[in-house]
Order: C-alpha cells, then sequence, then structure tokens
DNA sequence: CATTGGTATATGGTATGCCAAATCTGGTTG
DNA sequence: CAACCAGATTTGGCATACCATATACCAATG
C-alpha cells in the first residue's frame, strides 16, 4: 500500500536567539584576523544587540558561551574582549590536537572502512594543488580538512568536537605564520605516509606518524610564529 | 627606612552571582549518584531561583553554561533536566583521558622535575591502603588523583582543563562499576611502573603504558558497567 | 601647571514581568 | 468508557529597567 500521507517537514523550528547570535558572533570573530595589530577586539553588548536586533538577554548568554569557549573574556563593567590566544597557548593546543588525532588514527585502523580511508587520497591531491597555488590561507584550510578527516575516520565524536574548538584558534593565526614551500612539501609526503599506515591497518604506525607529523608543526609555530 | 604604609589586603572582590551559582549546582550536580534509579533529574528555574535567593537571569547563566558541559540539558519550555551520559559517551571520554594522558606522560619525561616524579610514590601508597578498603569510591578517587597527578607533570594547562571535565562524568558512574579486587592489584602494579618508566625518563614507554593502562579501564567499563 | 577629589558617563550584572509553547486537568461527547 | 477538546498552569525565552562600579572628565586647590 502506497504511503498515502503528504511528505510534511517539521516546521522549521526557528532556533532560539540565543543560538543565531552565537552562531552569528563566532562566524564574525572566526572570520576576522583578530591578531592583526589594527583588529578591533572590543565588543560592547549594547551596540551588538541593537545591531543584532535583540534584546542583550540572548545576546549576554551567547557572549557567555563563547567567552567560556574562549573566543572572548566578557570582564564587568570593563567590556567585551576578543581573546588572542599566547604563544603558549597555542601550543598547548597544538599539542592536544597531536594527542587526540593520533588516537584517531590508531581507532581508525580498526574502525574505518577501506572506503572511508581510500577517500584521503582525494584530500591530497587537493593539498598537492594548494602547494602550487602557494597561498597560506587555502594551504592551511586543505590542511586542516585532512586531518578533520582522519580524525572523522575515528568514530570518536568528543575528539571531533574538542579537535574543532581547537582548529579555531590555530586556524587564526595562520596568517602570523611563515608559509615554507619545503614544508608543505615534506608534509605532503608527511600525509601520504599516513594513508599507508591506515590502509596498512598498523595502528601503531598510523598513531605515532600523525603525532610526530603535528608536532613538527608544534614546533615549527614555536620557532617561527610570533604572537604574544 | 621603614616601610610606613600600612598593609593593604585588596577588598576580596566577589563573584558574581552567576559565578557562585555555577559552584553551587556544579557542585550539586557532581554530587549526587545521578545514575541511580530514583533520582531526581528535573530541574525548574524557578525553584532554584528561588531556593538559591537570587534572580532568574544569573541562575539561567550558570545553567547555559553547565548546559554546555554536558552536565545538564535546558529544554524551551520543558525543563532542565540531568544528563545522564550514554555508555557510548562514557567510552569516548575514557578514550580521549587516554590520549591525552599519555600525551601528558610523554611530556613530563622532559618537563617534570625528579622531585615532581617521586611525589608520585605516596599517591600509590594511598591507593595501595583503599585497596585494602574495597571502598569504590575511595578506590575510585585516589585512582583519579593519581592520573590527575600524571596530567598535572606534564605541565599543559589546556590537558588538564580538559580531563578535569572529563573526570567528573567518569566518576558519576563508579557506582556501577564492579568493583574487582584483582583489578585493583594489577592497575597498582601498572601505576608502579608507569613511574618507572617516567623515572627513567623513557617517553615512549610512558606514553605506551599509561595508554595501556586506560584502555584496560575502558575495556572494563565496557564489559562489566551497565548504563543507559 | 600639576595634583586631587568629586561627578558624570559607560557598561556589565541583576531583577522583574510578560510571552508563547508544552503540559495538565476536568469535563463533555460519542 | 475512551477520545477529545478547552481552559488553566507550568516553564523556558525574551525584553526592559534599574543597579553598581570602572573610567573619563572637570573643577578646585596648591
Amino acid at each position: 500500500m502506497i504511503d498515502m500521507r503528504i511528505s510534511i517537514e517539521p516546521i522549521v523550528e526557528s532556533q532560539s536567539l540565543k543560538v543565531r547570535a552565537y552562531a552569528a558572533l563566532k562566524a564574525a570573530i572566526t572570520g576576522m584576523n583578530i591578531y592583526d595589530d589594527n583588529a578591533q577586539l572590543k565588543l560592547e553588548e549594547r551596540d551588538l544587540s541593537a545591531r543584532f536586533g535583540i534584546s542583550r538577554t540572548p545576546l549576554r548568554e551567547a557572549l557567555a558561551q563563547l567567552d567560556q569557549e574562549g573566543l572572548v573574556k566578557v570582564v564587568a563593567r570593563r567590556g567585551i574582549f576578543i581573546v588572542r590566544k599566547t604563544k603558549a597557548e597555542i601550543l598547548d593546543m597544538i599539542t592536544v590536537w597531536a594527542a587526540l588525532e593520533s588516537m584517531s588514527a590508531k581507532l581508525a585502523c580498526t574502525v574505518a572502512s577501506d572506503q572511508a580511508i581510500a577517500g584521503l587520497h582525494d584530500l591530497v591531491d587537493q593539498f598537492d594543488q594548494c602547494e602550487v597555488a602557494l597561498k597560506m590561507g587555502e594551504y592551511s584550510d586543505a590542511n586542516i580538512a585532512f586531518h578533520q578527516a582522519i580524525i572523522a575516520l575515528g568514530g570518536n565524536a568528543l575528539i571531533q568536537q574538542i579537535t574543532d574548538g581547537l582548529f579555531l584558534h590555530v586556524r587564526a593565526i595562520r596568517n602570523r605564520t611563515i608559509f615554507e614551500k619545503d614544508r608543505v612539501k615534506r608534509s605532503i609526503e608527511d600525509h601520504r605516509e599516513i594513508i599507508k599506515a591506515l590502509e596498512a591497518r598498523d595502528a601503531n604506525l598510523a598513531g605515532r606518524l600523525v603525532c610526530e607529523h603535528t608536532i613538527k608543526l608544534k614546533n615549527h609555530v614555536e620557532k617561527y610564529v610570533d604572537i604574544d
């Protein structure tokens, strides 16, 4: 018997103002180069609520969430400030990234399908093209996309959630990162080796390679990125 | 010349009501056995604000923060619910724990002082006494204290922050965890070996031992803990 | 002119009230 | 008796007004 019910989409449950304000603010903050010297880092509740056309209450809740995530800092009777992470904090984040992606790679060796692993090749190829383009931004995004893919293969939702937050911050310093063609080339080689290890289902090797690869980035940032 | 200035302590800047409400709620929630079958899992804003003697606004902000941390879930026009993590989520948490503590152990091999590492022996000894007491609660707390100590040795503040949040949830299921004397004994042996590896500054070994040790816990929880 | 103390303003924190949707309750109806 | 409907109640979302304090500005003072 044919299903006679008309197809009903649930009415777009318009998200709460808080959620929408949160998304808008997060997009705005992560979209700007906060590490530029002339970046505007101060915000005001009343100004923002007026510009969003909502009251301060849901806006404050969105700001509180961003505060907890470390993107802004709300100071009583002073203002709301977009947070620039210190170099030490960025290095700590990359360390966490290394640990979690390494674990994901190990997990992927048992849980990921051959097909899913094979999909990584495309990402490396895109990455390779960015190398030609020699643009830091695209390079960085393609690089992060590859690592997010490995993390997704591990199937641990919490790791994905944590690292998504980290990537936001690491991404923000890319304009402060020296672009070296050699480093990109070596990076691509690393990626190809990682894929090989995953395909061989060699958990120890994959975990080690991923960790070492990200620690290389950490060392690079430590040496060549100048923030604070 | 004597310093004639009177000694002035900065006035204790009383924290905001939001912060205090957050702390009180968090303590209350983590202090109760939310996995007990007859646990009260529903809260109400107005009831809580009345009992705390504050208005709903700061209370709501505290609840929103707990919501983001995953301790409660605020549902519009339904209520506020204390969140019971699913078994899969707990397992994911333990996996993250394993990855981050393993990384901390590796870091500790280079950054921790001999003295700091030596301090771990005391924790194992306390742990050993808890074995005699055969109480799940004390065992669990002493166990977590040991692992937090290793994480502290790594010196990565972000890892500490993330794992502190995880331990809250893992701690909450301890009453659902079967207490096995054999497991405790093997656990203590593991701990002593981990200390040895740290003292030998063998980063690879320490990292591996810590990871394997926590994965054992994960497997134990997977097999013997019944929640959901 | 430099210093100092008061005052106005800016700005995040808090209290309160209303709104809309979900739920509950009691009675009506077939 | 079951199904159902309407109004009352519950409850989180939101807007608004007021509060307290950090800062800026200005006048009084030497």
